[in-house]
DNA sequence: CATTCGTGAAGACGAAT
DNA sequence: ATTCGATTTCACGAATG
């Protein structure tokens, strides 16, 4: 953003004015105004001084940065009212803050009704004024609103993208997706987490290096129902095609969490190669397909292992290796054959 | 004893209505 | 919104080494 180029050129400016100005009068306070707190008390970690940090409305300890007491604030009214006409006359405060808009309401809301300030109606060329003015309010008001939305999910993205060990290629298209998302106005009744999580597992299979559901709702801030529900919702609405995650981009990842060598891996590759000639992969699981290649291909071999040790780090039950990995064989041999 | 195999009931999902 | 068919999972017991 050419914004932040600017800013960072501003504050290099700034900070060297400073230096010069500071130089010359060198008994300046601090910014942030600490001063001590009461006698007698003290960190009860360590034992240090501890001081009061006004602007961040903290006491904190002096020698290891324990915050002892945090949000002092007092957010209450600093009157107090014995009636109702007495809390009238005194409260000067402003309509309460919500959490339910992005900016908890504090933004300017122009109001409906065609009045002046005294309740006096508007005449026709202040009507015609004040129309544009709503007009214009509420484009800057959701402009602003989707632009901090964005940068909550890219950094969730960002997130769950490096958790997952995805590519920075996949992030990017995890965000592209994100975006095309909040221009269809897609996001209202659904979670920014749920669709940022719908985008990355898009983006992975996208780019065939796929996440299991599994996995993603691992790292994911939503649970596995609204994962789903999201996911169909956004592909369907955003017309996103993908095919069907293939089975072989999982085998590196099995083979390597199993300890296996590239002999097994060139051996599974092939029987889901094989399989996938006859079809048998239309309908099933492909991570199913992919942890049962796995461990068909060290049947034959002294490379042991169990089904429950690919069911560790498949999730896939080892009913289905079981079911999955008979059909592989029963077709590679047909293949063989022909 | 550990592992594998097979089975029926039950849940989840997509498609069709 | 419900129903149907296919798939996967769970729980269990039997067989195998």
């Amino acid at each position: 953003m050419a914004d932040a180029r600017i800013r960072t050129y501003d504050e290099r400016t700034h900070a060297s004015n400073a230096g010069t100005t500071r130089a010359s009068t060198p008994e300046r306070t601090d910014a942030t105004d600490e001063r001590e707190s009461d006698a007698g008390h003290s960190c009860p970690e360590c034992g240090g001084r501890l001081v009061t940090d006004d602007e961040h409305g903290e006491t904190i300890c002096e020698e290891c940065g324990l915050v002892v007491e945090e949000d002092e604030i007092d957010r209450g009214p600093e009157w107090r009212a014995f009636d109702s006409t007495e809390k009238d006359e005194k409260s000067r405060v402003g309509a309460p803050t919500t959490k339910l808009m992005h900016d908890q309401g504090l933004s300017t809301n122009i109001g409906w009704e065609n009045k002046d300030a005294y309740g006096k109606t508007l005449s026709n060329r202040q009507r015609q004024r004040m129309q544009r003015l709503r007009t214009w309010n509420e484009r800057f008001r959701t402009r602003d609103s989707k632009e901090r939305n964005l940068k909550q999910a890219l950094g969730e993205i960002e997130r769950m993208g490096s958790a997952l060990g995805l590519s920075e290629s996949v992030r990017e298209t995890a965000s592209v997706i994100y975006r095309r998302a909040l221009e269809d106005d897609l996001l209202p009744g659904r979670s920014i987490e749920g669709v940022a999580s719908a985008a990355t597992y898009a983006a992975a299979r996208q780019a065939g290096t796929p996440r299991s559901i599994d996995e993603v709702v691992a790292v994911s801030l939503v649970d596995e129902m609204e994962f789903k529900r999201t996911y169909r919702y956004i592909v369907r609405e955003l017309g996103l095609e993908l095919e069907p995650a293939d089975p072989e981009s999982y085998v590196g990842r099995f083979v390597s969490d199993l300890g296996l060598s590239e002999e097994i891996e060139r051996r599974a590759r092939d029987l889901l190669r094989a399989g996938k000639s006859e079809n048998v992969h239309v309908g099933k699981s492909p991570v199913g397909l992919a942890a049962a290649a796995v461990y068909a291909a060290t049947l034959g071999t002294d490379e042991k292992v169990t089904q429950s040790d690919v069911r560790e780090v498949t999730d896939i039950s080892e009913v289905t290796i079981r079911n999955r990995y008979q059909e592989l064989l029963e077709v590679d041999d047909r293949v063989q054959a022909a």
